[in-house]
DNA sequence: GTGAAAGCGCTAACAA
DNA sequence: TTGTTAGCGCTTTCAC
């Protein structure tokens, strides 16, 4: 139904990888029926005392052509001369069998265009070598990466990924999710817009780890955020900003309340105050909301919430007259791939998004693979501050002075 | 092995979805082995004259335990008392059996928490739901919302999608595709790093629709390139700009081609002359590289090949103190995230990459549910054309005088 | 409309 | 090391 011209697989393959092909027996010419091609599984009772268990209509061959040109493992065991469970193990754990016999096999099967069928395996195993990516938002920069590190690290295991995206709808998620469930053999989050006990209920079901957010009993990687807000403070401290301005994300955010709390006691070792403005959304839109609230007491120094608040305050106090990093410097947190487009490009903290992306599908795997099923405290991986310019010294305070020559109110 | 803790799959769900469920048989109390619960397949040959067939060690009940919790065909029809074949029809085909009958096993079956196994389903029916998308790099802002499409698509038709990230690797693509391959019903190709060949060859074996790429045999949609470019360039001429520099992309880009013949064409049209420049890397870098090439001999009009080219090149040139647009005007193609987030913000040709991709699904689908396997000409998607503030009117051109204040050498 | 039973292609005891 | 055989859970003729 799905192909309709497959017959023989890569068999015929112009050119292609497999050059001894051509060599091997025309597949059309095994499509026929093949009596005692399968002496295993289900044999008719052909001497039992029952009339009944007789196959009705069909006296000798069975005559039920092979369903589609692709070998099976019984093919390949016929055309090797060995059993077909020999061949399965050929294939699913090598060194079970003899290297002769197993070359072989690998031979044979290679000339008839074999493939190993997942479906098959993964309905005894449940092993389908599938994992599920669930992202809020593929648009969302911040998930490019993670994405990536997910997929590399997949495919290195040989795992392929099945992407969920919520599509910022916890309807949306769930039933993307439900879908992909039952084919999945883990699942790793990366950020979720459902409630921690939805995400529980889910993690009952399969392996799972949360990226960027910690869910009581789920494994979860996160990113170094309070080393994050301290090396940007401490950069700012440095360049002579004190006080500085946090633009807060949402209220709901875990991220941000990681960071308001390293934010917080950075201050107090470094000795730089800060001040919170906020929630606001974690957009460009959020970060103009920002802008305008900031400019009713502005500061030197700024550090966004993430890349896009930091952008949208850039550009809004920008084309207000407020010049950067002169008039005030601006931190941006994750360095998005936008982070070095705008003018100026942004100073902001660079999270190791593929490797915390990378970090998750180890963890799932190693849950997959049976180790402990869950519990140890997150993993934490390390976040380093990307200088560009939007940071500067801080503007020499003339004493008694208004705020100098820019749209800057005075303090 | 996956989860550990299913007994039941949803059955005990703490408030889920299932408040029913509680009041149902308790999963553990039918995990024990049931001799005579399934009548159906297999049956011993309980009166053959083949001792041999006999199944040695098992005298009267196989004594093998359920797998696991996870409720099968075969419990909900004992518990509804119907054969399994009547449950398979219920859910498999609705409409074929007793409504009443239908109800009944419904409820059952959602008491029981019963879930249809898809890799069953599949290994019977080779219906997996699964499709295939692959794209070249995620971190590319141009395939975001080509994802979001193929994703909303699908998920509306009941799909799920296997995302293929080939990382601009014929190899890793190849690799990747392979795996997914068997599993998948059809494939969208976001663009794809492979020979046409490759492509063919691939499309021999599954449905296929290529977006942004067309290769003969093989469905394709695309957006209307040669709409676009002519868009850009009758907005640069109203603009009175003329000659325009065209940043052209990779020379094996087919978009590229398509590109500059239609700008050819417009140029003809419209009656303003289009040099082109290049090739180009289609990044920043390449857009960089654009603008050296074109200080040698600026024009006040130019396009870019993509936005990133045409964010290089403004970056470039207003680095070098060139305004933009009252020294040059330049517009980008795709409307990609960072366009609107660039000083000036970019004007652009928008592709509808999210239609593009939901229209490449349903092309596809198509094919999957039995239609022409091949053919047609490419669907066409149309663009507009988004105007920023990196265009303006053309600088007035003092008869003799060298350009301007600005860094742009005279011409 | 419903039931019986034969597979789908592979893996996994168990026996040899 | 290899072969035999019973499933994995579902769909699907074919009978009734």
């Amino acid at each position: 139904m799905t192909g309709g011209t497959t017959a023989g697989g890569g068999a015929t393959d112009p050119a292609g990888p497999h050059p001894e092909a051509r060599t091997g027996p025309h597949p059309e010419a095994r499509t026929g029926p093949h009596p005692e091609a399968r002496t295993g599984p289900h044999p008719v009772p052909e001497t039992g005392a029952h009339p009944v268990a007789e196959t009705g209509p069909h006296p000798v061959a069975p005559e039920r052509p092979r369903r589609r040109g692709v070998p099976t493992i019984y093919d390949v065991a016929q055309a090797a001369g060995v059993a077909p469970s020999t061949v399965s193990r050929t294939f699913s754990r090598p060194g079970r069998v003899n290297s002769e016999t197993a070359a072989r096999i690998r031979q044979v099967a290679a000339e008839l265009g074999y493939r190993t069928n997942p479906m098959a395996r993964a309905l005894s195993t449940t092993h389908t070598s599938l994992l599920a990516l669930v992202v809020p938002d593929i648009t969302n920069p911040v998930f490019f990466e993670i994405i990536n590190g997910v997929q590399d690290e997949a495919a290195e295991a040989g795992y392929t990924v099945v992407l969920v995206d919520s599509r910022e709808s916890d309807r949306q998620e769930r039933e993307a999710l439900e879908r992909a469930l039952p084919i999945v053999e883990g699942i790793v989050l990366g950020t979720s817009r459902m409630s921690d006990a939805s995400i529980r209920m889910i993690a009952k079901q399969r392996p799972m780890v949360a990226i960027n957010r910690a869910v009581r009993e789920i494994p979860s990687v996160v990113p170094d955020n309070s080393r994050g807000v301290r090396r940007a403070l401490e950069h700012l401290g440095e360049l002579g900003h004190d006080p500085v301005t946090y633009l807060a994300g949402p209220e709901a955010s875990w991220a941000d309340g990681m960071r308001w709390r390293g934010l917080r006691e950075a201050s107090l070792e470094l000795a730089v105050h800060v001040r919170r403005l906020g929630p606001l959304a974690p957009t460009v839109a959020g970060g103009v909301a920002g802008a305008k609230a900031w400019l009713q007491s502005p500061t030197t120094g700024v550090i966004g919430y993430n890349d896009l608040v930091a952008i949208g305050f850039l550009r809004y106090v920008t084309s207000r007259g407020v010049r950067v990093p002169e008039d005030v410097s601006v931190v941006g947190y994750d360095n998005i791939f936008a982070a070095d487009l705008v003018t100026p490009p942004l100073t902001t903290v660079a999270t190791p998004r593929r490797a915390l992306g990378a970090a998750a599908v180890r963890n799932l795997l190693a849950q997959i693979k049976g180790a402990h099923p869950r519990g140890g405290p997150p993993v934490i991986v390390p976040v380093k501050l990307v200088e560009r310019q939007s940071t500067g010294p801080a503007p020499v305070r003339v004493p008694g002075a208004a705020a100098s020559s820019s749209g800057l109110p005075a303090r």
